[in-house]
Order: structure tokens, then sequence, then C-alpha cells
DNA sequence: CACTGTGAACCCGTTCACAGCA
DNA sequence: TGCTGTGAACGGGTTCACAGTG
């Protein structure tokens, strides 16, 4: 069975739609309703979540708690998730000092550079260390996500680097298309292209946006 | 003609491959070397910019340096773009240094927070201004498009205000879905959930991911 | 009776293939 | 001849509609 990407980025879209639920003490809610707050269709809610389980109650609706733990799982956040990330500039920092990270579970456990003033300096508890031992510090260690928070020219060299490492998963910031491996998963997050996308439809007068970055 | 949104977003990748063959010193480039270079189909390339017009030449491709005015015209970066941001935590402050936004001519004019503390502290060379002087500052300038990096609460309430103010874009860096009214364009960008599809991938260990967060 | 789960229908973006032009 | 521009074909994601069930 081929699922969308699209159903996998609006499942994170539920799982804050039911947080926010459970916070106000609702117990139950139907796919309308999911949808509703959502943004979306009742029919899309039914058929992304049926990808993965039969989660609901016929005539009742999805139990919030539960369908909640079972997205966990199926995002594969049940768990923790330690990061590493390369590039301690503005952005880079920013990420590293992030409170919703560590809220859902993911965790920057150390942080590169190749400043030679940067390194031996402190953020957010994290001691920078110099971008050759990266492979080191991957080899004893068993973390399979990485941000890139670094300009374009290094990034590629870096996402070698990791991918050597044992890396999975690339969170990138820089505004260069990666090329890696068949097997590691590249996301690309660009802050100018997504203000280019509303300069266009401030541009336009015509038609507007509403939309989350990750998802159609 | 109606136009895919993936569409604008896929130009903004155009134009960067664009600007790098530049540097480079080409001058000429065919739909086939700028799919390559971008990581998409030829096909698309063309209708993607047939879309626009008819920047090409049969049997000789696209000029670079053209072909790079007319993206900026389409998408409205041919002139400068002033912000404002909303939120002068560690996202805000990272985004008001964030080099490439001047690069782009994405200009952020006024920063505003609602924590007395931060209060007339200097950010980047702009001092931050107090929430509720919001809406007396777009009167007096043409600011269209606004940055909110404020935490999940209060973010529908400024946006609220900025509508009022007349900014007729935001992109969204807070965890909350926004309803604005219609003709406001809203660009959600949740690092959470990119770091959570991500996690879905390393999980799966069946498929992978390669995409750029703003198109398909 | 209400709402889920799901095959079928639909729609729209992508890809193909070729006509048309430099 | 080489490459663009574009109608047509394709494919896959979304929406519909209803059977099935608590």
């Amino acid at each position: 069975m081929k699922i969308p990407v699209n159903t996998i980025s609006r499942l994170s879209i539920y799982l804050r739609t039911l947080e926010d639920l459970e916070n106000e003490g609702v117990h139950t809610v139907s796919s309308s309703q999911l949808a509703e707050f959502s943004g979306l269709n009742p029919a899309q809610v039914r058929k992304d979540l049926a990808y993965f389980g039969q989660f609901g109650k016929r005539g009742t609706g999805y139990r919030v708690t539960s369908l909640i733990a079972s997205l966990k799982k199926v995002l594969g956040i049940d768990k923790k998730h330690n990061m590493i990330l390369v590039g301690a500039g503005n952005l880079g920092s920013a990420l590293i000092s992030y409170p919703g990270f560590k809220k859902k579970g993911f965790i920057i456990c150390s942080v590169f550079d190749n400043d030679p003033l940067k390194i031996g300096k402190v953020i957010g508890g994290l001691k920078i260390k110099h971008i050759s031992t990266i492979n080191s510090f991957l080899k004893k260690t068993n973390v399979k996500i990485a941000i890139i928070t670094t300009p374009q020219t290094p990034a590629q060299d870096i996402a070698n680097v990791l991918v050597k490492g044992g890396i999975r998963a690339i969170l990138n910031f820089a505004t260069a298309s990666l090329s890696v491996p068949r097997g590691i998963s590249v996301n690309n997050v660009d802050v100018c292209a997504e203000l280019e996308l509303l300069s266009y439809f401030v541009a336009s007068k015509k038609v507007f946006l509403n939309r989350n970055a990750s998802c159609g």
C-alpha cells in the first residue's frame, strides 16, 4: 500500500489538533470535527487514518487519547529522537533553544560548527564542537536525524559527512539542493521560498493562499 | 487559467538554480538542464514557465539573466518587500538577522513583542516595540507581509490585529491554525511537523523522502 | 441512528509526445 | 536539427457515496 507523503504530513496536523482537544478535556471526535478544526475534508481524515488501522468506532468517532497514541506510534515519535545540529549561526542557535522540540521528544544532543571562534562556546547547555569531530561522535552514538543550518556552500559536504556517519534523515535549512544516496531522507525548508510564495499572492491580487507548508 | 500552488513554489527553486548558474557565468539553459539541476522533470519546467509567458527560444533554451528577471517579476520580488515581525524570541531574533532575506529583497522593518522586558531593546538594528502599537505603525506605512514567531496562544489574536492593520500575507511559525478572512494569504511553517515527517521515514525503513517542503 | 471504513468516481497535476519555430 | 510550447494521455490523490457496524 503506497501512502501519499501529504497524508503523513496531515497526521502531524491531526495530532496537533487532537492534543489541543485533549487539553480542552474532549474525549471523542468525529472525522467531521477533526476535519473542521484542521481545515480539511472529513473523508480525507478518515482515509488518511484508515491507511494505518481502524482507529474509530462507528457511530461514535475516535477516542482522542488513544488516537494521539496511535498517531505518535505511526510517526515514530512515541519514543524520543536524538538529533545533531550543524551550523551554530542565528537560526541554528534559535532551534537549539526552541522549546517545541523537547515538547515533541526531539532532542538536539550535539552541535557542530566550523568557525574556530565558536568552538567551545556553549549554547543551550551544549558545547559547540568542530565539524571534523562529527564522524567520531556519530560512531559512538545512535543518532539518526540531523539538522543543517549552515550557509549554502558547505551544506553538501556536511551532508556527505552525515551520511557517512550513519545519519538517516536530514532537515535542511541551507539553500542548497542536497544530493544524497538512496535510503536517506531529506526535507528542505527554505524560508525565503516561503516568503516568495506569499509575495506572489500579494502581487497577484486575485487568488489567495492558505496552506501548511508541509502538505498540499 | 488556474495555476497550481506547487508551480509557484517551483519558480523559487528555478530561480535559485538560475542564480547559481549566472554566478558560474552560464548564459543559456535548456529545460532539461534546468530540470536536472533542480531535481525535476523537463516537461514540468517548460509547463511551469509557460504559465507565465514564452520565455524560451526554440532550438536554444532560456537566457539565464532574462529568465531570472522574468521570474522575479512573476513572484513579485522585482521590488523590495518591507515586512514586520511579531515575536522577538529565539526564532524571531534569528530571522531578523537572517542574511538571506536582505539578499532576496525582504526587509524586516519593524519588530513587535508583548514582553515588557524586551520592549525598547535592539535586535539587528531594530528597536522592539509593544504589540499594542502594531496598528498605528501599519497605518502610517504600506507593509503587506508579516511574520509571526510567537507561541501558539497569542498567534490568532495577533493575526487579527495584523489583518485589521492591512497586512495581506502572513508567514506563520506559530503552531496554530490561523483563521483569517478571505483575501489574506497564510503560509504555515511548522518545524516540528517537518521533523515528524522525517521521523516517519526513519521509522518506516522502506520508503524515503526527498522533498522541498514548499512543493509536492 | 450516527459515524466509520472503503471501493468507485472524479479531478487535477504531471508526464508524454509532437507540432511548430529558431 | 534542437528545443520550446502545448494539447492529450496518464496517474494518483481527493472526494463521493454507501455499505457495514457499534
